[in-house]
DNA sequence: TTTAGCACTCTCATATCGAGAGTGCTAATT
DNA sequence: AATTAGCACTCTCGATATGAGAGTGCTAAA
């Protein structure tokens, strides 16, 4: 692969510059008009030609100007864009409504995903933080009705389970309460395997309810939270590439099946570190339902600890410095504030 | 308005059923055709006329079939469709399903959504059982770190909600669990009127603590619970009523923002009594948003304690029986679930 | 009251056409 | 060697026309 002169570079990114802002088709006189270069569009359409031959444009039809390519776009992402930040004054902003949200991660969420959708103007997903190595804080049980008891598991991070169990017979709430309170002295603090080290010198009752407990705290293939918090799905789908339906209906089922998601993820942003920002231009030949779609994705929380994903779906042709800027303000915006509850 | 003639009534029940079936117009000979009726299509016309006066049929254009009104579709419902029921196996293997998700909310209104989105072939909505007129069960406190507190509150009907507190000061753990202890005996059982009552014989702490908890109990305006499910989404964007995108938008900002859901619900389900099941034909001209759409809602739970919305959401030519069948059913089961699960 | 017959209307798919946009190539220019 | 003017060529897109087909409403007869 030939490295690009100086002027293919700048044609290329004004043509994905323009066809992102436009979902117009770019022609050589059209760029030669609107960015003044001082060539002719005779020589621009020669590196058209050129930038088509290595497969970074194409065009829809004999006559009619370039598009970029998803290779056009990836090169225009990790070459050409460069570095953008939201301004100071929107970061501000942002900033401001999450700490007027209080300590309310269902508010966080929401907001977050509000954020992305609106600034990115893009659809938005954002999942709960969840405790990774999770460590058992605190346990409460309540008995409700008969047999039926409520377990109430606190984890490091202030992530909360409940789970209704169905004892083999019925036990006071005075007993639970004795229960509870010695499973916390005993395993405050502690991770899985510590705890399953030490339940043998517990009683029936006692090992029945930490083996749930520890049930719940490996969350078994379920890496999305509890919640997946979405916005934004009916403003994307104004982006002209959505008209055909079944493009739309495609990129909503993405949204849609937690099971897409969560092989969409693991496989991805789950990867990489938090703080890196993974942007998914079209599928990359991988996922089927993305192949018209591209997400920019994040991780945010304390890496080993406390983690959650950002992102957010848009068409191929998408805003990609405010969508990268975005999810990486968000993601380092919820880091800051997860972390700090997390903190103990 | 006149009463119809009982062929006019089977006519128009026709006409509908193979309206919501094909999304083509009807015309007189197919009828003819394809229902033996032993009159000729001239006679068909004449009715067809009859019922496009009284306003119950339409014509897309001069020489096309009829469609029906919304008010045809009213008729239809109230007076022509009749009493329809899930068959008895459907019915076994879907509470098969939620038996099987043992006592998980979370689980119940996933599957909720996902079965009445199956079988009414629309897209599905569940909010989570929300409790009316809470009953303070159970309250915890969590030293995090410094002045932070996380506040675990258990009200009647197994409803948690959590949040975090910064305090004045700091307070030691043992601190929290006498004022946690001292507040569970005080108040066990009892509602929001009685606790504000008592609230005179606690120290600065616990008073603070209980204020906040009341505020929790009352939960002003969220009419929704915490959390709404969807299901169906992409898959009732198939019909061809919603090819164009535009019409799908709007449909998706109903099931998207929260406000207007929580308008939508509380002028309408929320005013109904348990059980009953509500059916929006086109907005009714309330709705903008809902002018191309129908809506099947009904509230579960147990009246006046616990409840909570299902529904499903589709283009107005809807299969209404099928709908209104699987709403009812499941709201059924999840009230028998719920009030199970809330009995004490 | 029902029905056969028929003219009428409107949609929809198809074909034709010209304007316009943008190209690629060639040959001349710098 | 790179750039540019010139130009023929290709393809899309919107406008216009056309005809088949579907379904109607009306009239008059049964």
């Amino acid at each position: 692969m030939k490295t690009l002169s100086e002027r293919q570079k700048l044609i290329l990114a004004l043509v994905i510059r323009d066809y992102i802002d436009t979902a117009q088709p770019v022609g050589s006189q059209h760029l030669v008009e609107h960015y003044n270069l001082d060539v002719s569009s005779a020589t621009v359409r020669n590196e058209l030609v050129a930038l088509t031959n290595m497969g970074y444009l194409r065009q829809p039809h004999t006559s009619a100007g370039r598009v970029p390519t998803e290779d056009g776009y990836r090169y225009f992402v990790r070459q050409l864009m460069g570095h953008t930040e939201l301004p100071d004054t929107t970061k501000h902003t942002i900033a401001h409504q999450f700490y007027q949200a209080g300590h309310d991660v269902d508010r966080w969420m929401r907001l977050a995903a509000s954020v992305l959708a609106h600034q990115s103007q893009a659809a938005a997903l954002v999942t709960a933080p969840r405790a990774e190595q999770a460590r058992f804080k605190h346990l409460e049980l309540i008995a409700t009705h008969g047999r039926q008891v409520l377990m109430v598991l606190v984890l490091s991070g202030g992530e909360v389970r409940q789970q209704m169990l169905v004892l083999a017979e019925p036990v006071s709430q005075d007993r639970l309460s004795a229960a509870a309170n010695h499973l916390n002295t005993a395993f405050q603090g502690m991770d899985l395997n510590s705890i399953s080290a030490y339940t043998g010198q517990l009683d029936a009752l006692e090992q029945d309810i930490i083996k749930l407990a520890i049930e719940d705290m490996q969350h078994p293939g379920d890496i999305l939270g509890g919640e997946v918090y979405r916005d934004g799905i009916s403003q994307v789908l104004a982006e002209p590439e959505f008209a055909e339906v079944d493009v739309a209906r495609k990129a909503l089922r993405i949204l849609e099946e937690r099971s897409l998601l969560e092989d969409l993820l693991s496989r991805t942003v789950l990867t990489t570190s938090v703080g890196g920002v993974q942007v998914l231009i079209g599928g990359e030949g991988t996922w089927e339902e993305l192949r018209d779609c591209s997400m920019v994705l994040a991780r945010y929380g304390a890496p080993g600890i406390v983690t959650g994903t950002v992102g957010v779906l848009g068409p191929i042709r998408m805003a990609y410095g405010r969508s990268i800027s975005t999810v990486r303000f968000v993601a380092g915006l919820l880091s800051d504030l997860v972390v700090d509850m997390h903190a103990e």
